[in-house]
DNA sequence: ATTTGTGTTGAG
DNA sequence: TCAACACAAATG
Protein backbone atom coordinates (compact mmCIF):
# COMPACT_ATOMS: atom_id res chain seq x y z
CA UNK A 1 0.00 0.00 0.00
CA UNK A 2 1.70 3.12 -1.11
CA UNK A 3 0.91 6.05 1.03
CA UNK A 4 2.72 8.85 2.68
CA UNK A 5 2.88 10.97 -0.41
CA UNK A 6 -0.76 11.59 -0.96
CA UNK A 7 -1.98 11.87 2.55
CA UNK A 8 0.05 14.89 3.39
CA UNK A 9 -0.15 17.94 1.27
CA UNK A 10 2.74 19.53 3.03
CA UNK A 11 5.14 17.54 5.07
CA UNK A 12 8.78 17.98 4.46
CA UNK A 13 10.83 17.91 7.58
CA UNK A 14 8.76 15.11 8.97
CA UNK A 15 10.86 14.39 11.97
CA UNK A 16 8.13 14.36 14.51
CA UNK A 17 7.96 11.18 16.44
CA UNK A 18 6.97 10.04 19.86
CA UNK A 19 10.33 11.14 21.08
CA UNK A 20 9.88 14.84 20.80
CA UNK A 21 7.25 15.65 23.30
CA UNK A 22 7.14 17.58 26.47
CA UNK A 23 4.12 19.76 26.35
CA UNK A 24 1.23 20.48 28.55
CA UNK A 25 -0.63 18.12 30.76
CA UNK A 26 -3.22 15.92 29.24
CA UNK A 27 -6.38 17.92 29.21
CA UNK A 28 -9.87 16.61 28.91
CA UNK A 29 -12.04 18.80 26.81
CA UNK A 30 -15.13 17.02 25.59
CA UNK A 31 -17.76 15.54 27.83
CA UNK A 32 -21.24 14.23 27.77
CA UNK A 33 -23.49 14.35 24.80
CA UNK A 34 -26.31 16.49 23.65
CA UNK A 35 -26.19 17.07 19.99
CA UNK A 36 -29.34 17.86 18.09
CA UNK A 37 -28.05 15.18 15.78
CA UNK A 38 -30.85 16.29 13.57
CA UNK A 39 -29.63 15.89 10.05
CA UNK A 40 -29.69 18.75 7.66
CA UNK A 41 -29.83 21.89 9.59
CA UNK A 42 -30.03 25.21 7.85
CA UNK A 43 -26.39 25.73 7.13
CA UNK A 44 -26.71 28.87 9.15
CA UNK A 45 -27.47 27.08 12.38
CA UNK A 46 -25.31 24.03 11.92
CA UNK A 47 -23.77 23.27 15.27
CA UNK A 48 -20.06 23.59 15.63
CA UNK A 49 -18.42 20.70 17.33
CA UNK A 50 -17.63 20.79 21.01
CA UNK A 51 -14.71 18.59 20.20
CA UNK A 52 -11.26 19.59 19.24
CA UNK A 53 -10.31 18.70 15.71
CA UNK A 54 -13.90 17.95 14.75
CA UNK A 55 -15.72 19.92 12.11
CA UNK A 56 -19.32 19.62 10.89
CA UNK A 57 -19.94 18.40 7.39
CA UNK A 58 -22.69 19.80 5.19
CA UNK A 59 -24.57 16.54 5.26
CA UNK A 60 -24.80 16.35 9.02
CA UNK A 61 -21.81 14.11 9.45
CA UNK A 62 -18.57 15.05 11.13
CA UNK A 63 -15.07 15.44 9.86
CA UNK A 64 -11.86 15.15 11.83
CA UNK A 65 -8.70 17.02 11.13
CA UNK A 66 -5.44 17.87 12.77
CA UNK A 67 -2.93 20.50 11.85
CA UNK A 68 0.69 19.87 11.29
CA UNK A 69 3.24 22.33 10.10
CA UNK A 70 0.78 24.90 8.84
CA UNK A 71 -1.28 22.48 6.88
CA UNK A 72 -4.28 20.40 7.61
CA UNK A 73 -4.26 16.63 7.68
CA UNK A 74 -7.69 15.26 7.02
CA UNK A 75 -8.60 12.31 9.21
CA UNK A 76 -11.83 11.35 7.53
CA UNK A 77 -15.52 11.78 8.09
CA UNK A 78 -17.65 10.10 10.70
CA UNK A 79 -21.30 9.63 11.46
CA UNK A 80 -20.92 10.53 15.10
CA UNK A 81 -19.32 13.55 16.55
CA UNK A 82 -17.56 11.52 19.20
CA UNK A 83 -16.22 9.03 16.71
CA UNK A 84 -14.56 11.91 14.95
CA UNK A 85 -13.28 13.15 18.28
CA UNK A 86 -11.72 9.81 19.03
CA UNK A 87 -10.07 9.77 15.63
CA UNK A 88 -8.60 13.15 16.39
CA UNK A 89 -7.32 11.88 19.71
CA UNK A 90 -5.51 9.00 18.08
CA UNK A 91 -3.92 11.30 15.55
CA UNK A 92 -2.93 13.75 18.26
CA UNK A 93 -1.32 10.95 20.19
CA UNK A 94 0.66 9.84 17.18
CA UNK A 95 1.56 13.34 15.99
CA UNK A 96 2.21 15.05 19.27
CA UNK A 97 3.04 12.40 21.75
CA UNK A 98 1.43 11.11 24.92
CA UNK A 99 1.00 14.55 26.42
CA UNK A 100 -1.08 15.82 23.54
CA UNK A 101 -4.28 17.66 24.33
CA UNK A 102 -7.12 15.31 23.54
CA UNK A 103 -10.87 15.17 23.71
CA UNK A 104 -11.09 12.19 25.95
CA UNK A 105 -9.03 10.91 28.78
CA UNK A 106 -6.72 8.63 26.91
CA UNK A 107 -6.02 5.38 28.58
CA UNK A 108 -2.50 5.75 27.43
CA UNK A 109 -1.88 2.10 27.54
CA UNK A 110 1.72 1.20 26.88
CA UNK A 111 0.55 -1.19 24.24
CA UNK A 112 -1.30 1.41 22.22
CA UNK A 113 1.52 3.89 22.46
CA UNK A 114 3.92 1.27 21.20
CA UNK A 115 1.51 0.38 18.44
CA UNK A 116 1.29 3.99 17.41
CA UNK A 117 5.01 4.52 17.62
CA UNK A 118 5.50 1.54 15.37
CA UNK A 119 3.38 2.98 12.60
CA UNK A 120 4.08 6.00 10.46
CA UNK A 121 1.79 8.96 10.73
CA UNK A 122 0.54 8.20 7.25
CA UNK A 123 -0.37 4.68 8.22
CA UNK A 124 -2.23 5.86 11.28
CA UNK A 125 -4.06 8.50 9.29
CA UNK A 126 -4.95 5.89 6.73
CA UNK A 127 -6.39 3.62 9.37
CA UNK A 128 -8.45 6.46 10.75
CA UNK A 129 -9.81 7.45 7.40
CA UNK A 130 -10.77 3.89 6.67
CA UNK A 131 -12.23 3.49 10.13
CA UNK A 132 -10.00 0.52 10.64
CA UNK A 133 -7.84 1.74 13.47
CA UNK A 134 -9.62 -0.05 16.28
CA UNK A 135 -9.44 -3.35 14.49
CA UNK A 136 -5.80 -3.04 13.65
CA UNK A 137 -4.96 -2.01 17.15
CA UNK A 138 -6.88 -4.90 18.60
CA UNK A 139 -5.27 -7.31 16.26
CA UNK A 140 -1.85 -5.95 16.98
CA UNK A 141 -2.45 -6.01 20.67
CA UNK A 142 -4.07 -9.36 21.02
CA UNK A 143 -2.02 -12.44 20.81
CA UNK A 144 -3.46 -13.93 23.89
CA UNK A 145 -4.83 -17.41 23.51
CA UNK A 146 -3.15 -17.63 20.17
CA UNK A 147 -0.16 -19.88 20.20
CA UNK A 148 3.27 -19.52 18.75
CA UNK A 149 2.80 -16.00 17.54
CA UNK A 150 5.89 -13.90 18.13
CA UNK A 151 5.41 -10.76 20.11
CA UNK A 152 5.78 -8.01 17.53
CA UNK A 153 9.05 -6.08 17.78
CA UNK A 154 7.30 -2.86 18.65
CA UNK A 155 5.78 -4.44 21.72
CA UNK A 156 9.09 -5.53 23.16
CA UNK A 157 10.57 -3.32 25.76
CA UNK A 158 14.18 -4.20 26.50
CA UNK A 159 15.19 -5.00 30.04
CA UNK A 160 18.86 -5.84 29.88
CA UNK A 161 21.36 -7.97 28.05
CA UNK A 162 24.46 -9.93 28.83
CA UNK A 163 27.37 -11.11 26.76
CA UNK A 164 27.64 -14.74 27.68
CA UNK A 165 30.85 -16.04 29.16
CA UNK A 166 32.54 -19.28 28.21
CA UNK A 167 31.10 -20.93 31.29
CA UNK A 168 27.62 -19.67 30.44
CA UNK A 169 27.75 -21.66 27.25
CA UNK A 170 29.83 -24.48 28.67
CA UNK A 171 28.61 -27.70 30.14
CA UNK A 172 27.52 -26.25 33.44
CA UNK A 173 24.02 -25.79 32.16
CA UNK A 174 23.60 -22.41 33.72
CA UNK A 175 23.63 -18.75 32.89
CA UNK A 176 24.72 -16.33 35.53
CA UNK A 177 22.31 -13.42 35.60
CA UNK A 178 23.90 -10.18 36.73
CA UNK A 179 22.65 -9.65 40.26
CA UNK A 180 21.40 -6.13 39.85
CA UNK A 181 19.53 -6.95 36.65
CA UNK A 182 18.10 -10.09 38.15
CA UNK A 183 16.72 -8.36 41.20
CA UNK A 184 15.41 -5.52 39.13
CA UNK A 185 13.76 -7.39 36.30
CA UNK A 186 13.12 -10.95 37.33
CA UNK A 187 10.66 -12.12 39.97
CA UNK A 188 11.91 -10.76 43.25
CA UNK A 189 12.46 -11.40 46.03
CA UNK A 190 13.47 -14.86 45.10
CA UNK A 191 13.80 -16.61 48.43
CA UNK A 192 17.38 -17.58 48.89
CA UNK A 193 18.71 -20.82 50.20
CA UNK A 194 20.00 -20.31 53.67
CA UNK A 195 21.69 -22.91 55.74
CA UNK A 196 19.43 -21.96 58.59
CA UNK A 197 16.24 -22.06 56.61
CA UNK A 198 17.21 -25.52 55.58
CA UNK A 199 14.21 -27.13 54.06
CA UNK A 200 12.04 -24.18 53.36
CA UNK A 201 10.00 -25.63 50.58
CA UNK A 202 8.84 -22.59 48.67
CA UNK A 203 11.26 -21.56 46.00
CA UNK A 204 14.47 -22.44 47.64
CA UNK A 205 14.93 -24.48 44.51
CA UNK A 206 14.06 -21.52 42.41
CA UNK A 207 11.10 -20.89 40.17
CA UNK A 208 10.29 -21.86 36.66
CA UNK A 209 10.17 -18.95 34.26
CA UNK A 210 8.91 -18.86 30.72
CA UNK A 211 10.70 -16.87 28.08
CA UNK A 212 9.45 -16.31 24.56
CA UNK A 213 12.02 -15.99 21.82
CA UNK A 214 11.89 -14.07 18.58
CA UNK A 215 10.08 -16.88 16.83
CA UNK A 216 7.36 -17.07 19.42
CA UNK A 217 8.82 -20.24 20.84
CA UNK A 218 8.61 -20.51 24.59
CA UNK A 219 11.55 -21.62 26.67
CA UNK A 220 11.29 -22.60 30.29
CA UNK A 221 14.24 -22.21 32.61
CA UNK A 222 14.65 -22.72 36.29
CA UNK A 223 15.60 -19.48 37.88
CA UNK A 224 17.29 -19.71 41.25
CA UNK A 225 19.87 -18.29 43.56
CA UNK A 226 23.05 -20.15 44.25
CA UNK A 227 24.41 -19.51 47.68
CA UNK A 228 27.73 -21.06 46.84
CA UNK A 229 28.49 -18.39 44.29
CA UNK A 230 26.11 -15.76 45.60
CA UNK A 231 24.57 -15.41 42.22
CA UNK A 232 21.32 -15.69 40.34
CA UNK A 233 21.23 -18.29 37.64
CA UNK A 234 19.09 -19.79 34.95
CA UNK A 235 19.68 -23.50 35.10
CA UNK A 236 17.37 -26.27 33.99
CA UNK A 237 16.67 -25.86 30.32
CA UNK A 238 19.49 -23.46 29.67
CA UNK A 239 21.86 -25.83 27.91
CA UNK A 240 19.16 -26.77 25.48
CA UNK A 241 18.74 -23.12 24.60
CA UNK A 242 22.48 -22.71 24.16
CA UNK A 243 22.63 -25.72 21.91
CA UNK A 244 19.64 -24.87 19.79
CA UNK A 245 20.61 -21.27 19.34
CA UNK A 246 24.22 -22.18 18.68
CA UNK A 247 25.26 -19.74 21.35
CA UNK A 248 28.97 -19.05 21.66
CA UNK A 249 30.97 -17.16 24.22
CA UNK A 250 30.76 -13.49 23.42
CA UNK A 251 27.28 -13.69 21.97
CA UNK A 252 24.71 -11.56 23.69
CA UNK A 253 21.46 -12.69 25.22
CA UNK A 254 18.81 -10.01 25.33
CA UNK A 255 16.05 -10.01 27.88
CA UNK A 256 12.93 -7.97 27.37
CA UNK A 257 9.29 -7.98 28.28
CA UNK A 258 6.10 -7.68 26.37
CA UNK A 259 4.45 -4.28 26.44
CA UNK A 260 1.13 -5.72 25.42
CA UNK A 261 -1.61 -5.11 27.89
CA UNK A 262 -1.82 -8.52 29.41
CA UNK A 263 0.53 -10.17 31.80
CA UNK A 264 3.93 -8.94 30.95
CA UNK A 265 5.78 -12.06 30.05
CA UNK A 266 9.47 -12.31 29.56
CA UNK A 267 11.24 -12.52 26.27
CA UNK A 268 14.67 -13.79 25.41
CA UNK A 269 16.73 -13.49 22.29
CA UNK A 270 20.32 -13.61 21.32
CA UNK A 271 22.56 -11.51 19.19
CA UNK A 272 25.34 -13.57 17.74
CA UNK A 273 28.72 -12.01 17.83
CA UNK A 274 29.26 -11.32 14.17
CA UNK A 275 32.52 -12.89 13.31
CA UNK A 276 32.37 -16.47 12.20
CA UNK A 277 32.42 -17.69 8.65
CA UNK A 278 28.68 -17.97 8.35
CA UNK A 279 28.23 -14.34 9.16
CA UNK A 280 30.81 -13.37 6.62
CA UNK A 281 29.09 -15.52 4.08
CA UNK A 282 25.80 -13.91 4.95
CA UNK A 283 27.34 -10.52 4.49
CA UNK A 284 28.61 -11.43 1.09
CA UNK A 285 25.21 -12.67 0.13
CA UNK A 286 23.72 -9.44 1.35
CA UNK A 287 26.10 -7.45 -0.78
CA UNK A 288 25.14 -9.43 -3.82
CA UNK A 289 21.50 -8.74 -3.15
CA UNK A 290 22.14 -5.06 -2.93
CA UNK A 291 24.07 -5.11 -6.17
CA UNK A 292 20.87 -6.05 -7.92
CA UNK A 293 19.18 -2.91 -6.90
CA UNK A 294 17.25 -1.49 -4.05
CA UNK A 295 17.70 -2.85 -0.61
CA UNK A 296 15.22 -5.66 -0.44
CA UNK A 297 15.65 -6.45 3.18
CA UNK A 298 14.93 -3.22 5.05
CA UNK A 299 11.45 -2.47 6.27
CA UNK A 300 9.79 -1.45 3.10
CA UNK A 301 7.19 1.20 2.52
CA UNK A 302 7.13 2.70 5.92
CA UNK A 303 8.65 6.07 5.74
CA UNK A 304 9.02 8.81 8.22
CA UNK A 305 9.76 8.23 11.80
C1' DA B 1 -26.94 12.79 -6.38
C1' DT B 2 -24.22 12.80 -2.53
C1' DT B 3 -20.26 12.89 0.12
C1' DT B 4 -15.62 13.95 0.92
C1' DG B 5 -12.18 16.83 1.82
C1' DT B 6 -9.55 20.89 -0.10
C1' DG B 7 -9.08 26.15 -0.64
C1' DT B 8 -9.22 29.81 1.90
C1' DT B 9 -10.03 33.20 5.34
C1' DG B 10 -9.93 35.28 9.74
C1' DA B 11 -9.82 34.77 14.76
C1' DG B 12 -6.98 33.44 18.76
C1' DT C 1 -3.13 26.39 15.25
C1' DC C 2 -7.75 25.97 14.46
C1' DA C 3 -12.42 26.04 12.84
C1' DA C 4 -16.04 28.27 9.63
C1' DC C 5 -17.54 28.41 5.19
C1' DA C 6 -17.76 27.70 0.20
C1' DC C 7 -17.38 24.67 -3.27
C1' DA C 8 -14.66 21.54 -6.36
C1' DA C 9 -13.12 16.82 -6.60
C1' DA C 10 -14.34 12.25 -5.70
C1' DT C 11 -17.71 8.47 -5.39
C1' DG C 12 -21.64 5.76 -6.14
Amino acid sequence: MEQESMVFSCNSGGSTSMEDDSFQELIVAGDGDDVPAAAELPSSARPSSRYKGVVPQPNGRWGAQIYERHSRVWLGTFADEDAAARAYDVAALRFRGRDAVTNYNNNNHAGELAFLAAHSKAEVVDMLRKHTYDDELRQGLRRGAARAQPTPPWAREPLFEKAVTPSDVGKLNRLVVPKQQAERHFPFPLRRNTAAAGGDGGNSKGVLLNFEDGDGKVWRFRYSYWNSSQSYVLTKGWSRFVREKGLNAGDVVVFSQSALGMEKHLLIDCKKRRNNKQEVAADEARVVVKLFGVDIAGDKGVVQR
